[in-house]
DNA sequence: GGCCAGGTCAAAG
DNA sequence: CTTTGACATGGC
């Protein structure tokens, strides 16, 4: 007997708790694209400081990029942490908008989703979730997004193994409507889920979405680890 | 001071 | 093919 959690039904729940999350905030396609590479692994915060940096600098499209010294741009990014690879990804992404597109990322809507994610997935620095990232948020393509959290998440109320990263976005495409803004919302929120928000706030206690939280927060991880010892 | 943050890559098993 | 270690700073 394999329990399937409804994603619809997690959806609305989550929707419910905590209503519309205005996320990714960006003044450009372009800038999306360089936050989904600087926060990689990275509380958002600091992608922020980098990108007003980059935007003060009025650096922020691929020539004004690429027209920073390699050694002032990692120092640019220093707040980000991982700043050497980091830089030198985001010159990599770059140089592939400049080559590929004339260095308007707008041009790769021109593509097929899955000649987008290819393209994409061949520059160092850019996996599946930052791809992904990129196609949802910045171009506006209905594919959905993975990352660690609904991982988590999906494994823990299902209790089962942690699904691949296709297996799972598949499915979730396939049990969604193709909407952009229930991709884009959805993955907001199981990002706040996941952080385990709900579950610090004692006023959430009781309410549904709070039986979702107790088991995804980021704490239980550790529990398990020293339980196990 | 320890843990966590909107992952990815290359090397090793 | 899966697992592991490196990459690094900042905030709570």
């Amino acid at each position: 007997m394999i329990f399937m959690v409804d994603l619809r039904e997690l959806y609305l729940l989550l929707k419910e708790h905590w209503g519309h999350l205005s996320w990714w905030p960006a003044e450009s396609a372009f800038e999306v694209a360089v936050g989904a590479i600087l926060t990689q692994r990275t509380a958002w915060r600091n992608v922020e400081s980098a990108i007003m940096r980059l935007k003060e600098k009025q650096a922020m499209h691929p020539d004004g990029i690429l027209g920073i010294p390699e050694f002032e741009l990692a120092d640019m990014l220093r707040c980000c942490g991982f700043y050497r690879q980091k830089s030198t990804y985001l010159r990599d992404f770059c140089r592939f908008l400049v080559s590929e597109f004339e260095g308007d990322i707008e041009k790769m809507n021109a593509m097929g989703v899955e000649d987008a994610r290819q393209a994409l997935l061949l520059v160092r620095g850019i996996g599946q979730e930052t791809a992904d990232s990129i196609l949802l948020y910045a171009c506006g393509v209905s594919t959905f997004v993975i990352d660690e959290y609904t991982r988590r998440i999906v494994s823990r109320i299902e209790r089962t193994e942690k699904p691949g990263y296709l297996v799972l976005k598949r499915r979730f495409e396939s049990e969604l409507p193709p909407d952009i803004n229930i991709y884009r919302q959805f993955h907001a929120l199981l990002v706040e889920l996941g952080k385990g928000y709900c579950k610090s706030k004692p006023e959430c206690r009781g309410c549904p979405a709070f039986t979702v939280c107790l088991t995804a927060g980021a704490s239980v991880e550790r529990e398990q680890r020293v339980a196990q010892k």
